[in-house]
DNA sequence: GCCGTTTTCGGCCCGACTGTTTTCAGTCG
């Protein structure tokens, strides 16, 4: 399922990756950075683009188009395939360990001939690297630590363990006399669905107390780098986090700085040089007087720069900057739009809480419906039946005359077979008020069959929702290949939702893929997926996706009143 | 290599921390 343009990504991004070893210049090696971004964020599929229409994606020059139309032509770019052959992969990989980046990697492999990451950890342990430029004993210590690290606990962990933490740190120094204010900002405020580490900001007059209360609570198992402005941490679970103290009116520059993503702010911070004017961490100033112009608030920042406030979910230069010159930001989707879930389980097939909790903790979230979609009898581990099934309908029924205000539905989940079919037969299915159809197995079926299978699913007229779409998991299970976008035009065509389910390791659709779903039309369903009372917290996570994916309150099925829902559900 | 409400040439985001090179390069975000 990769596309040809994240195929050609890789390749310009490679192509700066081996440029920044061998020394190129720096400012072309942030030119092909910025060009592969530009690449894999464009919507239009770059195969079959000729030259002019190459040169339409913004920051691709003559030169790049050349490149990119050399891989739609040859399946390869000429120039990383030469330095390929000077510069071996594993000489690359080496910049993957933190502290190690480019200089000191071409220093290992030119002085040593070292160009894996093992032939590095043996050469430190027979002191080979002694006496060479720039490497140190506490070089070598470091370069070791980067490599345990890499290979242990190294990775980015998923959003909610990050959140955890966050929270966690935010509510301890918040509480110190010293700080005025505290929050999360980094990957995690944009949501992102892995967080390698996290970024916590903190606004006072007095910072050497908060760093100091900061390396002493009791998650922290190291302390990596100490100063008075930035202090960063690891935590016993491998997890980084950095804390930067600012004074308190620098904070909404400091937020936005923090917040990122690093392109995006290499985005602000250009336009505030066009303007004359200087953007850091502390503020927005002008750039001949060094006076201070704003830095209070967030909003005042993108104000001066001549924009409206950009929601962080979209900071991630693929778009955004351009949307917001324009006046055409979408109106994101908020948990608050929300009103009802259309994804739950109980304890009748495998979730841990009774139809009544779980109900319970959907009338809780203030949701007006809501529905129960237990597994259907195909997922035979779940002994789903006909007859548990009607008796779990009439006990809905009886549990509602208790619910005057929030609307409870009757649905299920079933399971997409190999071949696209589901569970139960037409009449059988039609007594549902919603159904949820889902991939369960078979997930390494080639990309043609798969596709039909999603396709047959979309157009089976009792499928409302196309339950976690890729099936993945993220850091275990890859997500199905299919033809998405022929996927979306069949859900677009036949009235057939697009699920997010809200699960930190599911977040299915993906933000990529939902930004394609909604440019053909489709629409989604927002759901925890529950199979507890505490599930239906992650709808936090589902919500950041949706927003990853640009998409308005109008595109999510269960942000609409009920009787608009129904006629959705019609398929008509 | 890209780009232009001063520019087709001369800029290109900015700052913190570490380690080592006695004045700064490398790395990171």
């Amino acid at each position: 399922m990769a596309r040809a343009n994240d195929e050609a990504a890789a390749l310009i991004q490679e192509l700066a990756d081996l440029l920044s070893i061998t020394g190129g210049d720096a400012f072309k090696i942030r030119a092909y950075e910025k060009a592969a971004r530009a690449v894999a964020g464009y919507p239009e599929d770059i195969e079959g683009l000729d030259l002019a229409g190459l040169r339409k994606i913004p920051t691709v020059g003559e030169a790049i188009a050349k490149k990119i139309l050399d891989y739609t032509t040859t399946g390869t770019i000429r120039q990383v395939e030469e330095l390929r052959l000077q510069i071996p992969s594993g000489v690359r990989a080496l910049t993957a360990i933190p502290t190690l980046g480019p200089k000191k990697a071409l220093a290992v492999y030119e002085e040593l001939g070292i160009s894996s990451v093992d032939e590095l950890a043996t050469a430190i342990g027979e002191g080979r690297l002694r006496g060479l430029k720039g490497f140190g004993a506490k070089t070598e210590e470091n370069i070791l630590r980067g490599i345990e690290l890499m290979r242990s606990s190294g990775e980015r962990v998923l959003v909610d363990a990050a959140a955890v933490v966050a929270d966690e740190i935010v509510e301890s120094l918040s509480a110190l006399p010293q700080v005025e204010r505290c929050t999360h900002a980094g990957s995690l405020r944009r949501m992102r669905e892995t967080i390698g580490d996290v970024d916590v900001l903190a606004a006072s007059r007095d910072p050497h107390p908060i760093m100091e209360a900061f390396t002493a609570l009791p998650l922290v198992a190291e302390v990596i780098a100490s100063g008075d402005k930035k202090t960063s941490i690891r935590t016993a679970k491998g997890l980084q986090v950095d804390l930067r103290v600012v004074p308190p009116e620098s904070w909404g520059a400091a937020l936005q700085y923090f917040t990122g993503s690093q392109a995006h702010n290499i985005r602000t911070r250009e336009m505030a040089v066009k303007a004359g004017l200087k953007l850091s961490e502390y503020g927005l100033f002008d750039a001949e007087s060094g006076e201070l112009i704003v830095s209070e608030t967030e909003e005042e920042v993108y104000d001066r720069l001549g924009l409206p406030w950009i929601h962080p979910t979209l900071r991630e230069d693929t778009g955004e900057i351009e949307a917001a010159r324009g006046n055409e930001l979408p109106e994101l989707v908020t948990v608050e739009d929300l009103k009802g879930d259309l994804h739950s389980h109980t304890d009748l097939t495998d979730g841990i809480a009774s139809l009544r909790e779980m109900v319970a903790a959907a009338a809780a979230r203030g949701l007006e419906y809501y529905a129960i979609t237990d597994h259907a009898p195909n997922l035979a581990m779940q002994r789903m039946t006909d007859e548990k099934v009607l008796a779990q309908r009439e006990e809905i029924r009886e549990l509602q005359k208790s619910h005057p205000d929030l609307t409870l539905l009757h649905g299920t989940e079933l399971n997409i077979d190999p071949d696209g079919e589901v569970d139960w037969d037409a009449g059988f299915l039609s007594a549902f008020d919603i159904t949820v159809a889902s991939i369960h197995s078979h997930f390494t079926q080639d990309e043609k069959t798969m596709t039909r299978r999603l396709v047959r699913a979309c157009e089976n007229p009792h499928v409302h929702v196309i339950g976690h779409p890729t099936a993945r998991s993220i850091g275990r299970r890859p997500p199905v290949d299919a033809d998405w976008d022929e996927v979306f035009r069949a859900a677009a065509r036949t009235g057939t939702a697009m699920e997010i389910d809200c699960f930190p390791d599911r977040l299915d659709l993906p933000a990529d893929l939902i930004r394609r779903a909604k440019r053909l039309g489709v629409k989604f369903a927002i759901d925890t997926d529950a199979h507890s009372v505490p599930n239906h917290r992650n709808i936090r996570y589902g919500v950041g996706t949706a927003q990853r994916g640009w998409l308005t309150p109008d595109d999510v099925i269960n942000t609409w009143p009920l009787e608009k829902l129904r006629a959705f559900l019609r398929k008509t």
